[in-house]
DNA sequence: GTAAGTTTCAAACGGGCGTTTAGCAGGAAA
DNA sequence: TTTCCTGCTAAACGCCCGTTTGAAACTTAC
């Protein structure tokens, strides 16, 4: 009972410290004070700072790959073939349906989603890779018959052009939110962006079919 | 003289080496000993680690955004009303015209541009904004007409997102590229990812004003 | 109650970091 | 020749890091 509690107020401190100022810049101390727990704790049940950082994207990335696969499999049951659009709504629905629209748990997930891509942390990238790598195949796959016309160059690139605009966008959601609201006076609602950035998104994507 | 070689070994090295693993995870001893330098020769010479990560962007963004200010006045003086895909061309042209196309030197400045927004590195990007933020303002008034029936917040938003797929792509150039490599057995030029990007976004800033 | 097994804890270890210091080399000015 | 200044350098300083250790505290089982 002890045990699991320390576990997760540990990968609790972590998955907020680390999405608000990256991996290396979030030392064990701080984690440790913050979750209230001993400095050794996290060598004890985890085994290194390497495996905790791990350990903070399996808890979050689990249930939403299988709630990703679900919907497909469900849309997919529903329409022979899926449009980009379908695809683009199964990610945000995902991500809604395990956690609230807008949560803070939510956007924090986003930062780390986007710290794994543009931090160097190797191990973390080979090891989303091994974890994930055949959940992002078959739902890539779905991009192909979407996108009739498009060579599979095509489809690489625009598929990483969209997965860098997402990224981007999530990892400096509140910088953004906060220069926007300087800008224009008002604060954007969550999901006013969100369809935004997905219109870009499928914008961009159905450029690579019709070139 | 013996100084202005030391400086400049110093920027030479500490660009390549902060392209390449991020600015926290180069050690000035790892700079110094690459340039061939004494450690304290960065402390003498730029006062601090932060000071020389500046002087890094400086070195690179002053002639660049004195090149893009110079196409844009040029372009003006043709046609009154630029057009998306001319802003666009602007921004690569600028970058060939300063360093040859597709240089060693170009793709590392990508990466060091990607770094500065998602590293956390609060002074950089404050410098940044402080040094270049007018030119940045200027550059993107020009949207504004060239996007007739967006609103300020689309404009913002739709500017950002295009920012992050060009940011993403230019921080994970080389992987990127390794990776396609991989998945279609041939090596994409960089005229055509160069191409592809900005159909992506002027496909996806397009979509700002006709919704 | 005692033994075995887990979990927690204070303390320390070794190492890498950015920065500082005090002094050296060598050309320019007097 | 002496003085001054700039560029350079070896060495050290203090700090924070991830990790390890050995013992204390607690839980479980007999």
């Amino acid at each position: 009972m002890a045990q699991k509690e320390t576990v997760e107020r540990i990968l609790d401190a972590a998955e907020v410290l680390f999405a608000e100022r990256g991996f290396a810049e979030t030392s064990l101390r701080t984690i440790t004070s913050a979750a209230g727990v001993n400095l050794a704790a996290v060598n004890y049940h985890f085994g290194s700072k390497k495996s905790l950082i791990q350990a903070v994207f399996v808890r979050f990335l689990d249930p939403l790959v299988d709630e990703i696969e679900r919907q497909l499999n469900q849309l997919q049951a529903e329409k022979e073939r899926l449009t980009v659009e379908d695809l683009l709504q199964v990610l945000t629905s995902s991500v809604y349906e395990i956690h609230g629209r807008g949560s803070n748990r939510a956007t924090s997930f986003m930062r780390l989603l986007g710290l794994a891509y543009t931090q160097s942390q190797a191990h973390l990238r080979k090891f989303i890779g091994e974890r994930y790598g055949n959940a992002f195949q078959h739902y890539a796959s779905h991009l192909k018959p979407a996108l009739p016309g498009a060579t599979a160059a095509d489809l690489f690139w625009h598929t990483h052009f969209a997965l860098g605009t997402a990224i981007f966008t999530m990892s400096n959601f509140d910088a953004l939110r906060a220069m926007s609201e300087n800008d224009t006076g008002e604060r954007t609602p969550v999901d006013f962006i969100v369809s935004r950035l997905t219109a870009f998104m499928a914008a961009g994507l159905h450029n690579a079919a019709h070139e």
